[in-house]
DNA sequence: TACATTTACAATCGTCTTTATAGGATAAGT
DNA sequence: ACTTATCCTATAAAGACGATTGTAAATGTA
């Protein structure tokens, strides 16, 4: 599984806002200098994150980002698919349509992507921001302690 | 999870080998017609397959490709990861190594990915080339007895 | 009102990846 | 030799990716 450099800043963003108390905003600006993220392009990520209802802007003074939601409620999930669209592809509709033998939602090839995509949801559905949030802060207080375990 | 074209044709060209019976050889000209794919991308597609050591070639009158190994012992996994490289993002050296905060291996990020690739291996893993060929010719029957079944 | 701050949004751009296509070289069976 | 079929290299079109540029709009404050 590979994640876009895109998706990965969103993910990165999300988390330093879930590291915010509540309510209060952050600025793309700062955001971008501290995780070395292109602005403009950091502004582009959170444009898409505020059009699938992740987060909220304020405009002006003082203004900024911040979640629309609690990070318990936000899964990865959410997360990766209002960057990189779905995981899993379409559902064959039921009904009318014509037969493709290729497309076939019952070959074993769609079988196969079928299966799989399911198996990234559920791991995907199980992390919630609000967890992301909790083990990069634990990871960051190590890191600060210097201590490195090698196993 | 998307699939590539590429390796699209790949599991449809393993698949139809895998139906061949064992040591007969078949051809890519016969497979591309079959299965509307570029007879040239094919022949691409299969050279990587052989350097991989999935399947085998000859030369000559009545040559043509073949497996190399019995379908039973060859995984999707092997398959696709012949065709796209590895699916988990290589594992972080242990000793030496510069720390970036951003690359760490202990960022949830990383983590996330790392527990998501694993997902997808363990899926890819239980699924042989015999057991997509089977699955095929099974939908394929079906087809042919023209039933249907709406779920 | 004037101004500084901060997001909103459209358009563009260079590079890499994907999906092929073309042409000939090479090997092997008959 | 001749035919069949793979082997190999090069190239090209289209789209995705990663990022930049420029301008507009909203908002709080002096």
């Amino acid at each position: 599984m590979r994640l876009s450099k895109k998706t990965e800043y969103a993910l990165w963003a999300l988390i330093y806002a879930a590291q915010h108390p509540e309510g209060t905003t952050f600025q793309i600006k700062e955001l971008a200098e501290r995780n070395r993220i292109p602005k403009k392009f950091l502004e582009l990520i959170l444009l898409e994150l505020k059009n699938a209802g992740i987060v909220e802007s304020r405009r002006g003074v003082g203004g900024g980002y911040l979640l629309a939601r609690r990070p318990e409620t936000i899964r990865s999930l959410e997360i990766i698919e209002a960057i990189e669209g779905p995981v899993a592809p379409a559902k064959a509709r039921k009904g009318r349509g014509i037969k493709t033998p290729g497309k076939d939602s019952s070959s074993a090839v769609s079988r196969l992507v079928r299966e799989t995509s399911e198996a990234i949801e559920s791991v995907l559905d199980r992390f919630t921001l609000a967890d992301l949030a909790r083990e990069e802060q634990e990871a960051a207080e190590r890191r600060q302690r210097n201590v490195t375990y090698f196993i």
